[in-house]
DNA sequence: TTGGAAAGTCAACAAGGCTGACGTAACTTC
DNA sequence: GAAGTTACGTCAGCCTTGTTGACTTTCCAA
């Protein structure tokens, strides 16, 4: 029992070892999470990209384009083609900035509701399984461990956007 | 304080914002999750599913390829590219099967334990900050989580790679 | 000896990233 | 008011990584 910190913590979990189960967790989880709105939305035109967009923009409705665009980071030709057609489809609009005319403001309409409802109801179900199997506990890890992971950017963004339910 | 389980618990942790901010947390993660790999691989004439294809290989040295499709989730042709890519630059070796000859037992060479170390050496870096500023108990309740996260058939591969470091 | 599994390969295609170049409207600054 | 910058859109072309379908070779096992 050598691996221990000043206050006594055990470093063991800071193995290689457990470092690799921990990346293979992230890789098999993530094939999980993403799994239910792929399968709703297979058969339909549209993809996981159109599922990100669908979701910030129901999480921070008025967004402008580039918001958006720092959100996901991709770039705005990505992100024009996949908000292209969710506009054409009705499921978006956009319309012009009333201070700043060049801008866009990002809403969803009723259909567009409809399907990132859809879409989140199915991620949400097997999240919310998860959680309740895990417990209140390792949910808090689970949340620090993931904050920990993002870059420092990201992280900003992460907890930039609008928190509340508690 | 309504939202009490039978053994009073809270369920505030199950609320839809709860829910969709793991969700959001999710997506961040995985950004810089893969960030400095992909970062190592431009330019290389390599992507994420070489850095997955050696991961796995480097786990389980001797997988048949039918092995590795079925961690990694994808078509024999698509693994196929980039398994052969990885042959022919003399990163893996496909030796044939004693037993069964129409097998290929895949392993590492020394050129490829390289990259492999390299890109899991990066991974590894920003995985350890994360359960280091998070600590042991946050990273027992990730685990958890993630785990309860994957697809049933996912679960039984992630446990069945061989663990150990304990 | 034959059926079927394992592996490999060719071709074609799609989603969703990327870069670069260009255009337009609108705002900002000098 | 002219010049520069920002926000957005779009065209064209490319890459990676996934897909399906069809076909062959090898070879184990019943």
């Amino acid at each position: 029992m050598a691996d221990q910190t000043p206050s006594g913590e055990s470093l063991l979990f800071l193995t290689d070892e457990q470092l690799r189960k921990g990346i293979e967790a992230m890789f098999f989880a993530y094939r999980g999470f993403t799994a239910d709105p792929d399968r709703i939305l297979e058969g339909m035109d549209y993809g996981r990209a159109h599922h990100r967009a669908l979701h910030f923009i129901h999480r921070s409705p008025g967004t402008t384009v580039s918001n958006l665009l720092s959100v996901l980071g991709v770039t705005k030709q990505s992100l024009n083609r996949v908000l292209r057609t969710l506009i054409e489809d009705g499921l978006v609009e956009a319309r012009v900035g009333r201070r700043d005319k060049r801008e866009r403001h990002l809403h969803l309409t009723a259909k567009g509701q409809e399907l990132e409802r859809e879409l989140s109801d199915a991620q949400r179900a097997r999240m919310r399984a998860a959680y309740r199997a895990a417990g209140p506990q390792a949910v808090a890890g689970f949340r620090q461990v993931l904050e920990a992971m993002m870059d420092p950017e990201l992280r900003r963004q992460y907890q930039g956007l609008k928190e509340n339910g508690a």
